[in-house]
DNA sequence: TTGTATGCGTTATCAC
DNA sequence: GTGATAACGCATACAA
């Protein structure tokens, strides 16, 4: 294993001026620079990171919080935070929390011993005073998921508004008994969107009943469950408001399962516009969110935070917006 | 930021006890091990990752490549490759190559740079060659792609058998026209799978035609070519084997757009079993594959490789198999 | 059981 | 323009 002492050597020069010669520096003559980078390819050198970034202090790598890395929004999400990352020379280290709060703590510690430039979080289990102490040790974006007592750097879209519109279309459809149905009772975003149900409810004069609300649905198989307890009540809702695809998609599936019909019996709508969306039958409709782009905009925030100004890629101004994708399932 | 040195100045110790304590080494007194984590707590005091690195030469970090991070068979996969190596204080590097060659030679250089301990390839886009020149740097464990020039440790299922088993299928339907499709045709298990299919059709005298094999689909869109593809052929085949359940899942979905039924008129034979299987309508028949497994194994391989056997997880003994799972689309 | 000294590979500062 | 030297923070061989 090569190191710049041995590429000096070879070339007769000091470990200095290979440096500089590797770093692009201005002042180096031609002659020295062919000379260096002679000895450079003869030795197949390659300059250790470690060493480069224990003098540098820049690990030119983000953490990404993850909760669950098969649930395919977070995979649209992290592909955006990807391309942005790799087009400006940074490394991902992924780090799946799988809905834990000790994992998320012990995730933490990445930057506390400076092993990443900063952290993004797509999802938060922690209190936020927990999470605020590790503010300190280096910039923490939060992506999409946020916490209102925060004023961390994040990129966000107007959750209220989704649960809103979404349900309005309900509304509008002629539906009064209208179910809700939400990833965790702890995020921020489950709690705006159901804000969002609840101001369109109270708007229309609709009664919120308790037994309609679920708020522990993530995944497919957890929309099946829905549909099951659903099909048991005595009075059902003739539609379901749902935060994301996954969730009406096995919805959509026990219900076809149980001949209910969908939308005649039982309206649903999604949420996130993922691939899913349109291969369920019926197809659903759902809110659409701009998954990649929000990714996008995170990592950009974040480098905006690590980087020298000049350096960064600037920010887009136009918000990011939620809109309503019609399609058969309501 | 807290060094190793200042713990040591507020114990009133040296640096080389505080690091004993750190890294838990027999002799430390019980005396002195307190006065030291008293002093880490005091100063809150965290150590330095690159610091570490530099003087071990250990990273504790594996670097995988994933091709696409949005195909769900990746995302599984991935998340058999982190469960293990959170289980085991290992991070996870990812590389998304986006089937680009020179994104594929970029990244291997972080074995280079000793920024990783290690590699798991998840695809392979360069030659064996160009791989090969990075082995001498770190241990690289191809998980269930793989090079048949090549020894390297790695993880996989026997995909002839896959192909075979998939066609039998279709043959003992009493299909005679099956079409095959594959995802690209560098791959090496796209190239088994079709020797596999190329079997059960000789085996059962069926003829093999040109025009039926399709080798650059990936994903759900790319299903939805294909169909269109063999919608528009003069002499259609009946049934088709195809690589993933994803671009299984366009073609079921575009067969029903354009009026043709699976299986009457087409059978539909998917690859992996993903959830996706069981939500389109028909639902797919289908080789399962066991995505997290394999993840799991591969890095365990890993472990294997750049740990002390004493501190490497057992592999297991058992061989992972491929299996058909049969549903509606057959 | 503990301390001293050295080196891991790089870059920045300061001379020349 | 180029080179010597120190420093980044830690862990280990060796001495005590």
């Amino acid at each position: 294993m090569a190191t710049i002492t041995d590429v000096a050597n070879l070339a007769g020069l000091s470990r200095s001026t290979v440096s500089r010669v590797m770093n692009n520096y201005p002042y180096v003559s031609e002659e020295k620079k062919r000379l260096v980078e002679e000895a450079m390819k003869k030795l197949n050198y390659y300059p250790n990171s470690s060493a480069q970034t224990l003098r540098s202090q820049k690990t030119d790598t983000i953490a990404v919080f993850i909760p669950m890395l098969t649930n395919p929004f977070f995979s649209y999400l992290l592909e955006g935070i990807d391309a942005v990352a790799t087009e400006n020379g940074f490394r991902l280290l992924v780090c799946q929390t799988r809905y834990d709060r000790k994992t998320e703590r012990q995730f933490f510690n990445l930057v506390k011993s400076k092993q990443v430039d900063g952290i993004i979080l797509t999802s938060i289990e922690n209190d936020w005073s927990t999470v605020r102490d590790y503010m300190s040790y280096g910039p923490v974006v939060m992506c999409n998921e946020y916490d209102h007592e925060s004023n961390t750097p994040n990129v966000r879209l107007d959750q209220v508004y989704g649960g809103y519109i979404g349900t309005r279309h309900l509304i509008d459809k002629g539906h009064k008994k209208i179910a809700f149905c939400q990833g965790s009772f702890r995020s921020f975003i489950s709690k705006a969107r159901e804000a969002g149900y609840r101001l369109a409810m109270k708007e229309a004069g609709l009664q919120i009943r308790d037994e309609y609300a679920f708020r522990i649905a993530a995944d497919y198989h957890d929309g099946k469950e829905v549909l099951k307890k659903i099909a048991a009540m005595v009075e059902r809702p003739t539609a379901i408001f749902t935060g994301s695809d996954q969730v009406a998609a096995g919805i959509v599936y026990e219900a076809r399962h149980l001949g209910i019909n969908v939308p005649e019996d039982l309206a649903v709508i999604g949420f996130d516009d993922q691939p899913i969306a349109e291969m369920t039958l019926p197809q659903l409709t759902t809110i659409r969110q701009p998954a990649h782009e929000i990714g996008e905009r995170a990592m950009k925030l974040m480098l905006n935070l690590v980087l020298p100004e000049e350096d960064a890629p600037p920010m887009p101004e136009e918000p990011l917006k939620l809109e309503i994708i019609e399609r058969s399932s309501t």
